[in-house]
DNA sequence: TCATATGATTTGTAGGACAATTGTTGACTC
DNA sequence: GAGTCAACAATTGTCCTACAAATCATATGA
């Protein structure tokens, strides 16, 4: 090909280069290349960069384009085709699927979408999606729950009460839902804990909480624990709804 | 190395094969190679030939076994780590992740779930699921529905009553539910619709119905249209659990 | 006993070569 | 002029080889 060496993206946040010069290469930390590459090129779809049913440039391109190697660009688009956020055919070329095949439900998806554009769509649609999901699991984790897992969810409401920053109670905080959805006895609704994951993190950069509303949610929380703890589906149901109520308001302020 | 050229496992289901003889080489159709790798370890993978934690072989075993080359076999590895199947790090190998990390909505995890060994403990969870989702996303679908998506949900059902053979009628009424889905104006929910296809694909080879069964399910399926065509999602909710109980009913019978 | 090197194994990355697939173009025929 | 068919070209698919990087295990030494 007659074309020039044009000038490489970075794959990564731009990192204060040392010897300043050349700006790529700049691969940095624990992150191997394909995955910078994946992660780059779903980013760019999920964004809009490259619309449903449009064609991406093709693996050379995106080689030079990122100054990797072809295999590297190819592991990278077949971790995308996984998601179903692409596919190929040799003479075509790798194009972008509709919307309502990709699988939004996967963590990596999940994450570019809530850094996209429409970061609110997103949020929106997270904090429904938990009021159709959480006040049943919760039920059925009041159910089902073994002792052990019990143990889990209350630890993770205490901690959520002792916590002295905002990121540690953050943590506690997932993990106290995620414990709830494991605890539901339904292996499906595990992998929906990605979702929650993710609306609390993004959540919490939002939020600046008061003292009193502080105290309140743990009020909420302990309320779902108790009602686990008490094998009582109809309040832990009740309780969920309640604490999903206050989130809202929470929301609705900003 | 010293290995012995062990024999290679088929990847696709047997083809007959023409001229005898070495029984691998058989790739027959559509499937690309990497896809077709990809297939196989993770239905290994979910059927659990290598239980979580366990390191896999390595990847030039895996490209000795399947006769393919390396980057194949990389590719294919590459698509599993994509579906949090597997971990990988240099030195010490590929390792299968915890169940809990599994993206069980994927659709081809969920694929490999419902032909593993425990079916049945599948099909559960799934109309478990279905009972969790589908009441509010019909109830939502009745608020915001546009009058596209009514059509599709009218024709989807109008097909139903219609079809003559039972995979026509199974099509129609996947349709149906996942025009429901796409009705809601969640996009979180759409994905959820590899969930109901793959339910009513395995419930369709279980269950041999009744020509009285038929029209008692057509019956409900048309309460659940009219409830969204007349708005009214208190109905819509209360119709998906009436379908849903029909189909608990007919599944407690085998 | 603990720290330190060093060695070996496995994945990660690169680059090149060719096969397979298929859209496009152009020639040929009716 | 329309339609059919063959050749071409572009792109992914597959294979190969070589080396780099990471890291576990082992041995070595203080």
């Amino acid at each position: 090909m007659k074309a020039e060496a044009v000038e490489a993206e970075a794959l990564l946040p731009a990192a204060p280069q040392a010897g300043s010069g050349r700006a790529n290469n700049s691969r940095i930390v624990g992150t191997s290349v394909h995955a910078s590459v994946a992660n780059e090129i779903g980013q760019r779809i999920v964004r809009g960069d490259y619309p449903p049913g449009s064609i991406l440039p093709n693996e050379a391109k995106w080689a030079e384009t990122f100054e990797v190697s072809r295999s590297a660009v190819r592991e990278a688009i077949k971790m995308l085709m996984a998601k179903s956020l692409l596919s190929s055919r040799p003479k075509v070329g790798s194009w972008v699927e509709p919307r309502d095949r990709w699988n939004l439900l996967d963590r990596d998806v999940l994450t570019w979408y809530a850094t996209s554009p429409n970061r609110e769509a997103f949020l929106i649609s997270v904090q429904e999606f938990r009021h159709i999901i959480e006040p049943e699991a919760t039920a059925l984790a009041a159910l089902r729950r073994t002792d052990e897992q019990m143990a889990e969810i209350s630890t993770a409401c205490r901690e959520m009460g002792e916590a002295t920053s905002l990121p540690q109670r953050t943590q506690a905080d997932t993990r106290f839902h995620l414990a709830i959805l494991r605890a539901s006895g339904n292996e499906l609704l595990v992998p929906l804990g990605t979702l929650i994951e993710s609306a609390l993190a993004h959540l919490f950069v939002f939020v600046t909480r008061e003292a009193d509303d502080l105290r309140h949610a743990q009020g909420l929380h302990e309320a779902i624990e108790k009602a686990i703890r008490l094998r009582r589906p109809e309040a832990a149901r009740n309780a969920v709804r309640k604490l999903l109520a206050n989130t809202d308001e929470v929301i609705a302020r900003v």
